[in-house]
DNA sequence: TGTACATCAGTGAACGCGCGTTCACTGATGTAC
DNA sequence: TGTACATCAGTGAACGCGCGTTCACTGATGTAC
């Protein structure tokens, strides 16, 4: 994870002789593909980058370890991909059709969701940030620049609910998110539980009080 | 550094027999002891506590891998003494003699301190939240009661600095440090230098506005 | 229609490597007599 | 004062283990003729 990647085309020899196309077969890899992925996800969040094998995210898709490597480069493109599937999940969660649309009432449902001890105890199905920006900080740059444009459509979707001024949604809407995941990296690291409590409450009061 | 720790109760058996103290030695001793742990507490910041390696922490003294145990009873020990020496020195550097008291000031001075390119750049020796949380997150209990502890005390000094009524500086308080720790976490997780500047100017603006 | 065959997702043993940890040893120090 | 000896910080080879990755193989699928 550290080393560099050897490079090369990787060119997946796709010379098909005679045959036509397998759509049977081409389905049952991107089902294979997209639950690799997910468990990927899941267990990167919980133990980070390192933390998790190859071997246990094949497990946990309900493979062996050998397949690795006909749906993936190496583990860092896993982990890009995984790295992808989170954020989709944790959008879908602060931005969904199930929001208000209205800021004030946008931030106390946000803040009250994601500042929450179900999030604080669901690493593995919560917000990719607190859970893998230490990882991603000191990964391979493209994991960085995934999460960079990743991290632009949350900003972007952040900044038509913030409120506010307009002139100031942006910088209101990086300060928002900021708060939200140095609250949770705060809580997740001490063992107190009535301390991790008070850390997402004293946030959640102060990401919705009446100033902002 | 994810498995259970074989306990016991590491009786140092000092049954020195004739001879009494011997200070030469027990210096020296604790001269390494403190280089050790100075190497790691920036090792670990720079690439995680399973990012670094006992050899490198060790070689990075100016010692050879085999002394190690002598000084500590594991990996996790040598932990949590590098998080409390990184602590030790953020503290020092946000609440220190040179730190404006007045808080308007203060506030103004410390967050430009924290969320600048300087110490983006420099994990190894800037706080140990954003460069070790999500680790201590997942790492062994005793970590994060030594973060706990810690904690409280940054979250002390800075009730008295952040400023405003008295009885919502503790709230005040956390969400100050929860948005300074999740900036430096957005910045360091993003390629584009240009972006992650964005993230701690617009972090440092709303943390030292007016009505703050 | 039947059959030979090409394809390919997935298997599992094996590889090389680096990690945390152990342990018999060394050499400098300084005390006891 | 001199010398034998106990102490102990640090050395470096070795250990067992688990990791990421490779590769020859298998067995199901479905096409070509």
């Amino acid at each position: 994870m550290e080393s560099v990647r050897k490079r090369g085309p990787a060119a997946r020899p796709v010379g098909r002789g005679r045959g036509g196309a397998r759509p049977q077969q081409a389905a049952q890899k991107a089902k294979s593909h997209a639950l690799i992925v997910e468990s990927a996800s899941r267990l990167f969040r919980e133990r980070g980058f390192a933390g998790a094998t190859v071997d246990e995210v094949m497990a946990a898709a309900g493979l062996t370890r050998g397949g690795f490597y006909a749906h993936f480069e190496d583990k860092v493109d896993l982990a890009a991909e995984a790295l992808a599937v989170a954020f989709e999940g944790s959008i879908a969660n602060l931005f969904g059709a199930d929001m208000p649309r209205e800021p004030r009432s946008w931030r106390e449902r946000a803040a009250k969701r994601y500042l929450t001890e179900a999030h604080l105890d669901n690493t593995g199905g919560g917000c990719p940030l607190p859970a893998l920006g230490g990882d991603v900080a000191r990964a391979e740059p493209e994991l960085r620049s995934a999460t960079e444009k990743q991290l632009a459509r949350v900003l972007a979707e952040l900044e038509q609910r913030v409120g506010g001024d307009a002139a100031g949604a942006r910088q209101r809407s990086i300060a928002f998110l900021a708060t939200c995941v140095g609250a949770m990296t705060l809580a997740r690291s001490v063992e107190d539980r009535a301390v991790a409590r008070e850390i997402l409450n004293a946030c959640r009061r102060e990401l919705t009080k009446d100033s902002e």
